[in-house]
DNA sequence: CGTCATTTTGAGGTATTTCAACGAAGGTGG
DNA sequence: CCACCTTCGTTGAAATACCTCAAAATGACG
């Protein structure tokens, strides 16, 4: 499935900063902020590069830890399917956000890619002992891994909302902020499809449907497409993701 | 409002091990596993014991970080007061759990006492410069961070199920598994009110209510008295726990 | 042993889930 | 470049489960 899988670089444009890291004995998540120039050149070092097709399965839940990784460009999706059959995506991992948390050895979710991907690969036993040869970068782990859980935090009281187009308006919110917006115009790009929404939000997929057609019919976003939407009635939104 | 407070100790036997730490520029949370002797004999150097009774409000939402705390004996609940007036409590802090996840310099919860309550305050200054000295140390809370975010996500997939009674279930799963049981028989402490169990599931109280009546009618569960309960059927409990 | 807070119980309202089927979009191969 | 196929998304209607409001009952505390 890796497309590409070149050789360890040192590269430090190629390596991007990373946002977030749960790893180790248990964890993931997203994350955030910037690690320091040295600390990526240091990661860049025992980083092997891949582009991903969408799709692309890097890891399953409780299979044996191996890597960690970093998202270069792209989005990558972290989730767990229960027994019921129902999938709930825990986290959307961005552009420099690390990912690949474990526990006991396994990891504890799936993670696949959302869209086509640029990652950053590092052996978790390398990653281990880059940590313990540079406090300093483990201290920005540490921050980074502290910014998931308020995340993870932040996420289940989104999911926690009664109302489905509050709990997506405080979605597209969070896009609109974590999301590189390429875009000049005022558009938001949304990645997922609309399945992985209601995966992550806790909803069915005909809700989020129903909720989307219902802040465009009140005028208060408009969709170009799918993966294409822009804010149009600022206020009314704010007062959706707030109101609750 | 603090009862007791007394200077810097460095007693061993009565710093507890540390189960979690979420703290800094931000975060809070539960963590696990126990810090090694020496660092409990560091920070017990510089942490203050405080004794306080039910109630007791540690710090509030959006104060600025001054200390952080761990959880010696009883229970600690970290929620949010959302604008429509409801509640969401965030985590539990449960003995040798580490807490005070700030963002910004300001605690992103308040934080409360469930019970009588021993715990140990550290100023968040000293605390930083303690893991500066000891990159073990810090390693350890990274490991305890990284805990308590497998722990929100877990949360946030309870949360996620649609019947109260699942929900329920797996929360008196997690109180089993994770709450010191003084008891020798095979009941099961339940330090929390109904309505803090309400706002941890993301229930209304009654849904918790009519759930406990449901388990306890089907003869799965068995309570005495509010604060007390006991599985009196174990497969079909595993088996409400587990399906979803 | 009385008062206050918490919990239980009842009845009705509402939003989401389900189930089913249609429609649109994206990808593949001829 | 178009047709076909598969996946994803939209729509409609009924069922479910929780929420809300109100009132009684239970338990905690002093």
């Amino acid at each position: 499935l890796p497309v590409h899988a070149n050789t360890p670089r040192s590269s430090l444009d190629l390596m991007p900063s990373i946002r977030a890291i749960p790893f180790g004995q248990s964890n993931d998540g997203a994350a955030v902020q910037v690690l320091h120039r040295r600390h990526r050149l240091q990661l860049a070092t025992i980083a092997t590069r891949l582009s991903l097709g969408r799709g692309t399965i890097l890891y399953r839940e409780d299979m044996p830890l191996t890597s960690i990784f970093i998202v270069g460009q792209g989005v990558v999706k972290a989730f767990r399917d229960l027994p019921s059959g129902k999938r709930r995506i825990t986290a959307f991992l961005l552009p420099e956000d690390i990912f690949g948390l474990a526990e006991n050895g396994r990891y504890v979710n799936t993670a696949q890619t959302v869209s086509q991907v640029t990652l950053y690969r590092i052996s978790y036993q390398q990653f281990t002992e880059s940590l313990q040869r540079d406090p300093d970068l483990e201290f920005q782990l540490l921050s980074k891994v502290t910014h998931a859980l308020r995340e993870s935090q932040r996420h289940a009281i989104v999911t926690g909302r009664r109302d489905a187009a509050g709990r997506l308006a405080m979605f597209l919110s969070m896009l609109e902020t974590h999301v590189p917006q390429a875009q000049r115009d005022d558009s938001i790009v949304v990645p997922m499809s609309r399945t992985d929404i209601a995966n992550y939000l806790g909803l069915s997929l005909e809700a989020v449907s129903r909720a989307s057609r219902e802040l465009a019919r009140k005028g208060i976003v408009t969709f170009g497409g799918r993966h294409k939407m822009r804010i149009t009635d600022r206020t009314r939104f704010e007062r959706i993701v707030t109101a609750f």
